[in-house]
DNA sequence: ACTTGACCCTGACAGC
DNA sequence: TGCTGTCAGGGTCAAG
C-alpha cells in the first residue's frame, strides 16, 4: 500500500504520540517480517527516547537517542495504529487480525501511555537499525534517487537520467534510483495528468542535445504535484480518521486512473476509456486515447 | 549495462 | 459453504 504519501501521512499521525517519548517498552510478537528484525532489537529500543521522526522516499525514520535510527519500511500491507493502555483491557476485544501486530511500542509521553502497534500481514515489511551519522551507508539509501517534492528533481536532472534509455516510462519512474518514493499508482496518475503514455520509450522525451523536451518538464511538474496533493488528502483524512479507531496508513483517495479499468477517462474532453495492461509483471492503467 | 520475471507472504474477491 | 484461481500500493535477486 504505501507509497511516499502514505509514509509521510503516517510519520504525520505518528508524530504527536513518538516525538519526546520515552519507548518503555519494545515488544515483538515475531523473530521475523521479510527479514529478521534486528539483533537484540527489543532491549537496544527499550529505555531509549524518540527524538524526531523523519521519512526518507518510503522509509520511515525513528530517530532514537545516542545516534540510532529505526528504519521501518512498510512493504505492501505494513500499517501503524495507536491504542490507549488501558489499565485492566486483559479482555479487551482484539481486532481481527491482531495476529498479525509483529512489533508494539509501549511509548510513554508527558505521563501519558500508549501503544503503537506495526501490523503486517504479508510481512513484506521490514525493520533496521542503522547508526543516524552513517545512515548515508544504509544500503537502500546509498543509491536512492531525488525525493519527488525536493529541490534535486527537475528536469534536467530526470533527462539525465532518462536520455538514450530504451526502457518505459512506467519502468524508469519506478525506478527508486531515478526517483525516491513513487509507486505503481502515483507514477500512474503522473503519467495520465502529463498526457504521456506508460509505454513511451523514456528516451524519446530527451533532445539528441540532452536538453528536456516540453513534454519532460511537464511530467517533472506532474510528479511534484500529484505527491503534494496525495501528501495533502493525507493531511486531511488523519483528522478524521484518526480519532476513530487510531489506524493510520489506510485512508481512502480517489484516483483518476488507477483502478478505474473499463471507465471514461476523466481527461476534460477526451472521452477515452481507462484501459490495463501489465508492464513488467505489474498493472498499468492508461487512458490509449490521451496519452502518447 | 539494461531489462524482465520469479519470488517473498497473506488476504480479499470472483466464479464455480 | 467451500474450493480454486487471481490479484494486490514493494523490493531483491537471478537470468536473459
Amino acid at each position: 500500500m504505501p507509497e511516499l504519501p502514505e509514509v509521510e501521512t503516517v510519520r504525520r499521525g505518528l508524530a504527536p504520540v513518538m516525538e519526546g517519548a520515552l519507548v518503555n517498552r519494545l515488544e515483538l510478537n515475531r523473530a521475523d517480517l521479510r527479514f529478521p528484525l534486528p539483533e537484540a532489537f527489543a532491549e537496544k529500543v527499550s529505555g531509549r527516547r524518540i527524538v524526531s521522526l523523519g521519512r526518507r522516499a518510503k522509509y520511515l525514520l525513528i530517530e532514537l537517542e545516542d545516534d540510532l535510527t529505526l528504519i521501518s519500511h512498510l512493504g505492501m500491507s505494513g500499517s501503524f495504529r495507536i491504542e490507549e493502555t488501558v489499565q485492566g483491557d486483559f479482555h479487551h476485544a482484539r481486532s481481527k487480525d491482531s495476529k498479525h501486530d509483529h512489533v508494539i511500542f509501549h511509548v510513554e509521553h508527558d505521563g501519558k501511555h500508549q501503544k503503537v502497534i506495526y501490523n503486517d500481514p504479508r510481512r513484506f515489511g521490514f525493520m533496521h537499525l542503522w547508526k543516524r551519522s552513517e545512515l548515508d551507508l544504509y544500503p537502500a539509501f546509498a543509491e536512492l534517487g531525488p525525493e519527488p517534492t525536493g529541490n534535486a528533481l527537475d528536469a534536467d536532472y530526470l533527462a539525465r537520467r532518462l536520455s538514450g534509455k530504451s526502457q518505459p516510462l512506467k519502468g524508469a519512474l519506478l525506478d527508486q534510483t531515478v526517483i525516491a518514493g513513487l509507486g505503481n499508482i502515483y507514477v500512474c496518475e503522473a503519467l495520465w495528468r502529463s498526457h504521456l503514455s506508460p509505454k513511451r520509450q523514456s528516451g524519446t522525451l530527451v533532445t539528441p542535445g540532452g536538453r528536456p523536451k516540453k513534454e519532460l518538464t511537464r511530467l517533472t511538474e506532474e510528479i511534484r504535484a500529484v505527491i503534494v496533493d496525495a501528501i495533502a488528502a493525507g493531511g486531511s483524512s488523519l483528522r478524521d480518521h484518526i480519532q476513530t479507531d487510531g489506524s493510520l496508513g489506510y485512508f481512502q483517495h480517489s484516483f483518476s486512473v488507477y483502478d478505474r479499468e473499463g471507465e471514461a477517462c476523466r481527461m476534460p474532453g477526451c472521452g477515452g476509456t481507462v484501459t490495463r495492461i501489465t508492464q513488467s509483471g505489474r498493472s498499468t492503467f492508461y487512458c490509449p486515447t490521451c496519452q502518447k
